[in-house]
DNA sequence: AATGAATGAGGCTTCATTCAT
DNA sequence: GATGAATGAAGCCTCATTCAT
């Protein structure tokens, strides 16, 4: 008997970093587009290139698939704040205003998907979470220590939890992407008392 | 064709109405609990007791259980809101001082169930979330006028926004909730401007 | 505890052989319109002005209904021809035409009820249909032996069955009844050999 | 999201060409036996030796599949009197013998497929119906210009309609094959104004 | 490494039937 | 007699996962 016909060609091989990263942008493409819990492995096969039992070898399962999507989605969301944060010519305003102004930017790009990732994916979700409310706590504290922020007997970490759900608001109502932004931004200003003057875009 | 056979004794009769909550409650323990994505018709027929079949004489389809749920959950988020609104006693601090009160009360009562629905129904779900954004955008806008709250040419669409994302943050990851509603009604009042003295619980 | 409410008053107490009639009418309407196998109890039900539950009063079970239905329609089906066959003033060929005229007649206004029940009805279907058969069977060895017609050795019972299924054909697919209906009747006196003249419509 | 327990070995890797001949042929069986309404996927998936999630890897759809299952019957049911049509050695006579002999030949051997198939699919069952109507149709008009045949002022379509559904009365009803197809061989011929003489059997 | 046929649990929905009221 | 809430088997379909090739 003959051997089962291959309609298609198999994919070219890759390195399994390149091949991991394929599917994770396939992955995060098909999330934004569709959504987090309509995304599922035959389309991310597809979009990939690659065939369904493929994916498999390099995510154990769709949870580790989605896991690894919201490990990228936050690593992506630090990085640049951590190096703002990191940056001597920027007062501690500013630096919050940086940190605005990416995250935005990120939820305005990917409409939803960091917003999706976050409140969806079932897996320890904490760890991460964690790094960007320690981010801005971190920000805010030593803001108020340095005399810029005024807190006045708020608790720091009600306001990083505020904070960090409030900004997400307005990405998805707004159609002016910069206004918006710059109105965040004096609102975060507003809530760490350091709205003295506009900040200027980041 | 085959008469169903009865393994397990039916639930005893009920009117419509009592029934249509009793479900509304199941799927709503399910909601917060498994997630509003994850809740089933199977599950929730089990939770209330009920033949699966038995939900479809309540409700005409899943989505149209989910949707009762979500014209539930709003209609309980913005009946209190809208006395206080017209409560002729209190000033505009005091009245947004209640409306975060109340949503937050809910949101810790019930453990996410107002975020799940709020933002996951596949469902025209404009039409509450519209009632709730203006709700407090008429807030603003007439404290304003009062002359109470001082936007300072900040968009009042974006403020309510990020307001009305902003509180259910610190709903999660609060043990103490009495500290957490007060420094939130506090955030509400710096985003307008009117954060001159603490407002008491309402 | 209050009793359900009832929302529709119960309806008028009929006689069973007046609501046997109701169901078994409300059951042609709908099978007509909606086909055999969609026509469910709970349509029927509704239709008859009546509920679900009440239907049982009458009718063992779906099968049961559908067999009275069947019963129903065969005994249209055969009681005029019945007479047709007994009136002395009609040779034998008009009275096939006769026989094509209901039938036909049936068939085009109630566009195919008799085409359904008499292929779908899960029950013994037999009997109804031995009761047609062995009506034109009768028809054509009489009008054989009475000179009439000239089968020239074609064996009765395949000419039976061949002509009680194809006058269904042409009631499908003709917008003009007149004329189909003279032309299957020069059709069946051809079959059994008697097209020597026209056959006027019966 | 669990892992499927195999309960059942998993049937052997076959090429899509020989599955779904395999499960075409399933359900032809199915469709014979319990009527084409209730041949389920269940029941193919069972019949076939697969999961009933295997049907899909095939079928797009119960409709689908019923649809192929329509396509493949009449593919067959048209194919060889298309040739008899082209083949020059025989008169019209002859050809519209041998196309009630093909057509008869699949409803003993298929007991009812054919009709079933013919008159129950849930799809556009227009085409191939057409394509058998116009097939006889085509035969018709031609041997009466050949002068072969003799209509007498009949509507070709009408007659064409009645043959079609009456040659698959006998069918059913007739446990000797040989003669009743010799029977309605005839029956075609007197319609058509040519049973002069008895025709062969093709 | 890559493939894709095969699986089966589980999700939604319908509907004939029963029975307490 | 009449009602309609309740049932549960059964139907269609999806999709994460496995594994022979």
């Amino acid at each position: 008997m003959a051997p089962p016909s291959r309609s298609t060609s198999p994919a070219r091989f890759q390195s399994p970093e390149v091949r991991r990263r394929q599917i994770l942008d396939a992955a995060a493409r098909l999330a934004v587009d569709d959504g987090l819990e309509n995304t599922s492995i035959a389309k991310v096969a597809e979009a990939a290139g690659l065939a369904k039992g493929s994916i498999y070898l390099h995510f154990g399962s769709r949870t580790a698939l989605l896991a690894g999507l919201q490990a990228d989605v936050w690593q992506r969301m630090l990085e640049r704040p951590n190096d703002l944060l990191a940056d001597q010519a920027l007062d501690w305003a500013m630096k919050l205003d940086g940190v605005v102004a990416h995250w935005m930017g990120f939820e305005f790009e990917h409409h939803g998907l960091y917003h999706a990732v976050f409140h969806t994916v079932a897996t320890d979700r904490e760890e991460p979470l964690v790094a960007a409310r320690s981010l801005l706590d971190d920000l805010i504290r030593r803001g108020t220590a340095a005399g810029e922020f005024d807190l006045d007997g708020l608790d720091v970490e009600v306001v990083v939890d505020f904070l960090i759900h409030g900004y997400v608001g307005p990405c998805f109502h707004q159609a002016d992407r910069g206004p918006a932004v710059h109105t965040v931004q004096r609102l975060f200003r507003r809530a760490v008392g350091a709205d003295h003057q506009p900040g200027p875009d980041l």
